[in-house]
DNA sequence: ATAGGGTTAG
């Protein structure tokens, strides 16, 4: 007896079901609790728990013991596979007076399954269900279905629930609502649960502050990091605190900050800890400042892993260094023990793509497909934009034709672009045939191909594009940019005339356009819709968001101080010559991140040789 | 021994 319980023990470990089903089958109810007990540790598959059941019923151990059906629920529960769930709900209902624990079980399995909306019908099956008495746990589990399935209303709905089943002082479910209102986009309401805690633990403030980082709202997120560290008698910001505002200094290029927060881990000794050190790096990496990075990436304590390598290659390609990329790429497996992943694929072409190593890029992308790996629709888009940049239309349409899966918005824009780019009329008009189709309400889409048309000056086109943009409702994507001055980050938008200093940035700007023209410059207008003036043209774009933040960061910096920009869309062309104009005429060194990389202004030149 | 938080991506 004790013999057979240690080898069903010793086969848990090893996860070998099949082996501990057939020792359970031959033993009885004892060899039954050791397998349960153990159940974390096994995998076992559908047809085992199918096994398990008919043994249950031919022994009568089901019936004998309600114990035993909760239990198997329990075990079915936990383990991911959907096909298994489905197996728990059709054994449900042979369990006479379903607890709260029953409930619970399959709640939570739902809630952790890839259909999470099912945990939420749940829920309400078990409301209406008589006898069912929901505890704390189960608004939990509830809760955490809203969270996945991004199911606002129902949160609060739940939430309302949640207070009339008197949990309403719950310390875990408060925090557990604040978490759910935050991942849903609520960051309001989360931040309304969060002030109405009277007490407060170092979770809660970590749901905050990550909420608020994920929730687009970086800012925000720095702010409260900085609270709960000077606080008295706070909490200690920990792990989990310092991710959260270190990706809200990674999306603001907030460098002093997070050079801050870098101080605050090593004081507190949280470098040992792997994802820690990889948000250390992409920080540093998403403020310019790759070789700090790399510095980071070359002194760990801890062991790297699969995203610490990613992270860095990322951050070489986004600063336009291909060579590095491509050295880091091939060095994780030699030294580093670490196979290359799709993302690491992602990560090199992206340094391909910046660097302009065009064949170097697509033999990259065919040799994933060897190494035993699927491009993605990110793989497929990055080899499409490299083919397009140099030119290559068609081999770039026959590699979108070629994928499996059917692609999206943004690999038709690509080639859009590419075909404006290389004025193929053709090509912009075969991707623009299928952005149209896909309903395409974005302004850049109808302005490109209104570009092509005239630049082969077929007026008519450029009207028809221009009646059907009326008869859609186009929408800009909101251009802005922050820039930070003195520990304070400034945000422009487009034509902004909100900030303090508004009048004085637009009379540096006049003062700018003014030098420029002593260089020889005009405005660059192409990428603007041609049914506006050519003063109104240059006027729009003046104001761009990146051009208010260089100029407020030329009126409010001194002399020699370099200037950093985040911007949220790609630069257009008419700022990069511009800012390239502004590096050479006031002495000035100047980094743009944009959407895709980094551009670092300097002398009349660009990091980026043009090309991006 | 069932409840909350986490890193990379065109």
């Amino acid at each position: 007896m004790k013999n057979a319980k240690r080898r069903v023990k010793a086969l848990g470990k090893k996860k070998k079901g099949f082996e501990v089903l057939e020792t359970v089958s031959h033993g009885g109810m004892a060899y039954l609790d050791t397998l349960l007990q153990r159940r974390s540790s096994l995998s076992l598959s559908h047809s085992h728990f199918k096994q398990l059941h008919s043994h249950l019923l031919t022994t009568g151990i089901f019936h004998l013991r309600p114990t035993s059906a909760t239990k198997l629920i329990e075990l079915i529960a936990i383990s991911p596979s959907a096909a298994d769930l489905s197996y728990a709900l059709q054994i449900f209902p042979y369990i006479q007076f379903p607890s709260t624990n029953d409930w619970n079980a399959v709640l939570r399995g739902l809630a952790q399954s890839p259909k999470p909306t099912e945990a939420i019908s749940w829920f309400r099956t078990m409301s209406r269900a008589a006898g069912a008495r929901p505890d704390a746990l189960t608004c939990s589990f509830a809760l955490k279905a809203c969270a996945r399935a991004l199911a606002r209303n129902e949160a609060v709905q739940l939430h309302s629930q949640v207070v009339r089943f008197g949990f309403g002082s719950d310390m875990l479910l408060k925090t557990t609502l604040l978490d759910v209102y935050a991942k849903v986009g609520d960051i309001d309401c989360a931040r309304k649960v969060f002030d109405e805690m009277c007490k407060r633990d170092i979770a809660s403030w970590n749901a905050l502050i990550i909420g608020l980082a994920q929730g687009n709202r970086p800012n925000e997120a720095i702010a409260m990091f900085n609270r709960m560290r000077d606080e008295l008698g706070g909490f200690k910001p920990n792990e989990v605190t310092v991710l959260g505002a270190l990706s809200a200094c990674s999306q603001l290029g907030a460098f002093r900050e997070g050079e801050e927060i870098h101080e605050y881990i090593l004081m507190e000794k949280l470098d040992g800890n792997v994802i820690v050190c990889n948000a250390v790096i992409d920080m540093y990496g998403k403020c310019g400042f790759v070789e700090k990075a790399y510095e980071v990436f070359s002194s760990m304590k801890c062991k790297r892993n699969i995203v610490t390598w990613n992270t860095m290659i990322m951050a070489f390609a986004m600063d336009g260094n291909a060579r590095k990329a491509l050295e880091l790429f091939g060095e994780m497996r030699e030294s580093g023990g670490v196979q290359p992943d799709a993302v690491s694929y992602l990560g090199a072409l992206c340094g391909c793509n910046h660097g302009g190593l065009v064949d170097e890029g697509v033999r990259l992308f065919y040799s994933m497909v060897e190494f035993g790996l699927e491009p993605n629709v990110k793989h497929y888009g990055s080899v499409v934009d490299l083919m397009g940049r140099a030119g290559r239309l068609e081999e770039a349409y026959e590699i979108i034709n070629s994928m499996p899966t059917s692609p999206d918005v943004v690999l038709w824009q690509t080639l859009l672009g590419a075909s404006k780019t290389y004025g193929n009329v053709e090509m912009a008009e075969i991707a623009s045939q299928k952005l149209m189709e896909m309903g395409s309400s974005s302004c850049g889409d109808f302005v490109l191909l209104s570009n092509v048309y005239a630049a082969h000056k077929r007026w008519d086109d450029v009207g028809r594009v221009r009646e059907a943009m009326k008869k859609r409702d186009v929408r800009k994507i909101p251009g802005f940019s922050y820039t930070e001055v003195e520990g304070v980050i400034h945000k422009f938008v487009n034509g902004d005339q909100s900030h303090k200093k508004w009048r004085e940035i637009y009379g540096k700007i006049d003062e700018i356009q003014l030098k420029m023209r002593g260089f020889g410059y005009v405005a660059s207008t192409n990428n603007v819709l041609h049914d506006i003036g050519e003063e109104e043209k240059e006027n729009a774009l003046s104001h761009h968001s990146e051009k208010l933040a260089v100029a407020f960061g030329l009126i409010s910096t001194s002399e020699g101080t370099p200037i950093q920009v985040i911007k949220n869309l790609r630069i257009c062309g008419d700022c990069h010559m511009v800012i390239k104009l502004i590096s050479k005429i006031f002495n000035r060194e100047i980094i743009v991140r944009d959407r895709a990389r980094f551009h670092r202004f300097k002398d009349g030149l660009c990091s980026c040789k043009d090309y991006w």
